[in-house]
DNA sequence: GCCAACGTTGGC
DNA sequence: GCCAACGTTGGC
């Protein structure tokens, strides 16, 4: 199983939308190295759920329910979406200053490359950030 | 509101 | 094929 991060403005579409979908795709994604990350997605894998702008914090944990398949909201077949489900919120959401000030978390693509949108994450910095959560 | 990072576009 | 110009993202 892989573990991923994702990016979202929570003004645009942000955790509650979600959760209140209970499940939806995962479109819009029109950056190469993101598009690639979607279609290496396996059903199963779980998702960090960041929302960026304002909050800046990891606030929940998606699950990938269907793997990549044509972007259905354009007509150019280069993009692919995945379905994802909303699987836990955090009990703390993780902000973007604890995440920096995290020795092992420093080589997170999420500090390291902070305009793509869609990152795979390590499993032990995916352990990491719940830890952080529960306190 | 500013700016760094970085992707895309278009002229040559 | 290179590179300058420009647009966008996202942190600060």
């Amino acid at each position: 199983m892989n573990y991923w991060l994702v990016k979202t403005e929570p003004e645009t579409y942000g955790w509650d939308d979600l959760n209140k979908l209970g499940q939806d795709m995962w479109d819009g994604v029109r950056n190469y190295q993101a598009r690639n990350h979607l279609n290496e997605m396996k059903q199963g894998d779980l998702v960090l759920f960041y929302h960026s702008g304002k909050a800046r914090e990891v606030v929940g944990i998606a699950e990938v329910v269907r793997e990549s398949y044509p972007d259905p909201t354009t007509d150019d077949n280069r993009w692919v979406v995945v379905d994802i489900i909303p699987k836990e919120a955090l009990k703390k959401s993780v902000p973007l200053k604890l995440i920096k000030e995290t020795d092992m978390l420093q080589n997170m693509k999420l500090i390291k490359q902070s305009r793509l949108s869609v990152m795979p994450v390590e499993k032990e910095e995916f352990d990491k950030i719940l830890e952080l959560s529960t306190h």
